[in-house]
DNA sequence: CGTAGCTTTGACTCACCTCAACTTGAGTGG
DNA sequence: CCACTCAAGTTGAGGTGAGTCAAAGCTACG
């Protein structure tokens, strides 16, 4: 059981946990079971496939029932940056709900299944999913100004530390362990989101198993010590 | 007619102008229009004034009617971080629109007005208010991530550009100048926004005052080849 | 078995930070 | 009117954390 993640196989029930702590995910446990009855069109992807593309037109909505996805923006001259990584129970797309076209790339890291919300049919239909909406999209803010705060302000091995935390719990509250995390994007996507680079990812990585917080193999990583952890990422 | 933006005389009105592009403002030319008929309550604050702090009880949500406002988060251990600077037509509060509780600071940088939006009433009674409600949300998202894209890619100077030609752009939406801007900020803000220390935006100014390319004064800043710069930050 | 992509590690460099001195301007009170 | 203070801004000298460049190891997969 080395690869608690499976992504295709069914995940433990998301609304089966707690609400999440402040900014820390960006799932809204019950929006899957909101919408589970409905007849939605569904669509898998294999890794490295995109869902959709910044520019491309915007029908619907998705949401991730398996599997496992970044975001990506980029500039007019070629500068990129993942700006989310995306679990069961999170949405794509709703950065551009009020445009006819996507603001972003959405490229799954792994084989992934997403459904398709009719989001103008819904939020007819269905009285609570304009409420959802407006919630995953204040949370979307909050989260997002929560990072800008980390990699402001704190160094390079605390933004690791601060990943790999708010990815653990984001597991946990999925149902999987909190400890043993399996990394599903490579160095050089950590340290773009974290707006590092690779090296520094890496080296952050064998400092902290170095000092025994931690263990690490490849992309599995053990959380030996949170406390001490969440201690460093705070000094 | 050094201080071309004197905060609480009234701006030309935003309506007159066209749309922004791609995240640069989060302003929704119309919303003021929109709600100008309705009697809403007015609140008026001098500088440094918090309209709201995180954690207090949100009651309704604040269009920015004159003046210029901060928004800021804070983490637990104190670190600190400006998410936004917001102008007429901007809204503040709408990050935590599905929370009981604020989830920033709003403080005012100068003398200002704002109008208090009742955002459950109005949802209800002005059939256009959820969608704009639902544009400002996304709007906000994309404004984020274009800056986490900005301080994670782009050298001090170059974020200090982009910061200059996004506050000349949101002037100009405004109806001033798109080229002298006083900043109602101070450098340590600016820095605090970009991710840098304040001796960095000084010198940052300093150079591209010494190339010709924009002219100092205190917080007077004129932007003398806004091609050169953009240039600059492209590079 | 060989190739390609990912990861790790080391040596060196540099952009930005830190610390400190000095300037400027606004407000205050004798 | 001047002396004083205090906050903001500028500039210089020196330090350092993260980037850059390069080489080697590791895995997966055809």
């Amino acid at each position: 059981m080395l690869d608690l993640q499976t992504s295709i196989e069914e995940s433990p029930h998301p609304a089966a946990v707690g609400e999440h702590p402040q900014g820390g995910s960006a799932g809204y446990p019950g929006l899957e079971a909101l919408v589970a009855g409905l007849p939605l069109r569904r669509r898998t992807l294999k890794a490295r496939e995109y869902l959709f593309r910044a520019g491309q037109p915007r029908s619907a909505l998705y949401l991730v029932h398996a599997g496992f996805f970044k975001t990506c923006v980029t500039s007019v001259d070629g500068r990129e940056k993942i700006t989310s990584f995306r679990l069961r129970g999170d949405l794509l797309g709703i950065d551009a709900l009020d445009m006819p076209m996507h603001a972003c790339d959405a490229i799954a890291l792994d084989t992934c299944e997403v459904w398709e919300l009719p989001c103008e049919q819904l939020r007819h239909s269905l009285p609570q999913f304009q409420e959802r909406l407006t919630a995953a999209l204040a949370a979307e803010i909050r989260r997002d100004w929560g990072w800008m705060l980390a990699l402001g302000t704190l160094s390079a091995e605390q933004r690791v530390i601060a990943f790999l935390l708010d990815f653990a719990a984001r597991l946990q509250a999925l149902g999987f362990s909190a400890t043993d995390l399996m990394l599903r994007m490579t160095r050089a996507e950590v340290g773009n989101f974290l707006s590092l680079k690779l090296e520094t990812v890496t080296r952050a990585l064998s400092r902290l198993q170095a000092r025994g917080l931690l263990a690490v193999d490849g992309r599995q990583i053990r959380l030996r010590d949170a406390a001490a952890l969440r201690e460093v990422m705070a000094a």
